[in-house]
DNA sequence: CGCATGGCGTACCGTACGGTACGGTTCAGC
DNA sequence: GCTGAACCGTACCGTACGGTACGCCATGCG
């Protein structure tokens, strides 16, 4: 049975979701640490057990990455009252949570699972990501986009590509050399240009798409 | 010892490459598919000749990543006659050989592979890829932003963000989107937009970084 | 108290794969 | 033709790890 992508506080028991924390931290210990045996001693419980609540180590994983994707959340912007200043601040809002969940060391060491995963023409984990990570983006930003056209703040044919530049402008290059080990870029040496680099984001966003832009 | 980032054409005998491409469409075919035994039984050759050759697995795979990578040749562009037309053209060629090198099957199998490497605290593959591409990418664009700005064609003060910036523009999400597994970017589909995708990055940077834009 | 259930710890099995050893073959140089 | 180096093919070893089996203890229930 393919596993539901949407997953509920109570999907798990609080001892199943100690299991799931055990885990995750032997993954951001060090990436392919997650061995059945590892996890079962870190989590002072069985491997019998183990499989009885995940099946088998696919299980285990897609659980965990599941479990911990579900957790971020986006912030929620009243749309009805848009104007020019609560539509950057909520832009502003948007791209530094993006930022600062790129960088985290669970982030990236969950979208090197992912990948790992995917490299084995096993997309699920990929796709819990994926729909946790970009798409949640996209499908909390767009009707933000589309309500900002309506009331005049920003002039776009399609609110698809809005998105997509946005996302451009405010990752970069940043995700792709974290997820490669980039050593010149540090941890915090990213998290301290954060705030600068959410407001050069959105200041180009808003000049390509705001309602002065040459369209 | 650490194999050097730059690799020349004589690195290698013919056999060797050979093996080298197997290797390689080993990978591309299943990700993980890299035994030792599979590459000797694909190359016609003996593990023994493997191990003799590239000393371990990540030798072997470390040699076939930085073979490839060195396949990937920038555009030269001409510095000393820059104008509107020239900058724009070079912006696009640049635009397109990164996209199209981002979406290719080879390019997706090697940043996997390096990243699966970067989870696993072994950051050499990453950094081969790293200096391959973005990194490249990089050295290349710089110098032609910085023409163009001496040649009044363009307006930042940092040629770093200038070059980031193009970086977002273009990529935006298709290569993390690519690498997790994302069903809905087919390689056709994403191909047939390359042309349009290319035009509107350039757009947006010249609206971005052109004289005519605002600081 | 007796018993069943759930879970812990450990020992165990099978397999896949990295790495080595070795006999047989080709081929260059003499 | 002789010799040695390079290399192929294959058999083999050791280990790590996924998955299973089993003995033991604790807790809850009649």
């Amino acid at each position: 049975m393919p596993l539901p992508i949407k997953i509920s506080e109570e999907t798990f028991t609080p001892r199943q979701q100690a299991v799931l924390t055990a885990a995750l931290d032997l993954l951001v210990e060090n990436g392919d640490g997650l061995t059945m045996t590892a996890v079962a001693r870190r989590a002072s419980c069985s491997k019998e057990t183990l499989y009885k609540w995940f099946g088998d180590r696919d299980g285990l994983l897609t659980a965990t990455v599941q479990w911990q994707a579900a957790k971020v959340r986006m912030p929620n912007v009243d749309r009805s009252h848009l104007t020019t200043k609560v539509l950057r601040e909520s832009l502003e809002q948007f791209a530094r949570d993006l930022l600062t969940t790129i960088i985290g060391e669970v982030s990236i060491t969950l979208n090197r699972t992912a990948i790992t995963h995917a490299a084995q023409e096993k997309d699920s984990l990929g796709n819990i990501v994926l729909e946790n990570g970009p798409l949640a983006i996209r499908r909390r930003l767009k009707p933000i986009l589309e309500a900002a056209r309506d009331a005049r703040l920003l002039r776009f044919t399609s609110s698809e590509e809005a998105y997509r530049s946005f996302y451009g402008l405010v990752v970069r290059d940043v995700q792709i050399r974290l997820l490669l080990g980039d050593n010149a870029l540090t941890q915090s040496n990213v998290e301290a240009n954060v705030d600068a680099d959410v407001k050069v984001a959105t200041d180009q966003f808003l000049a390509l798409y705001g309602p002065k832009a040459n369209p």
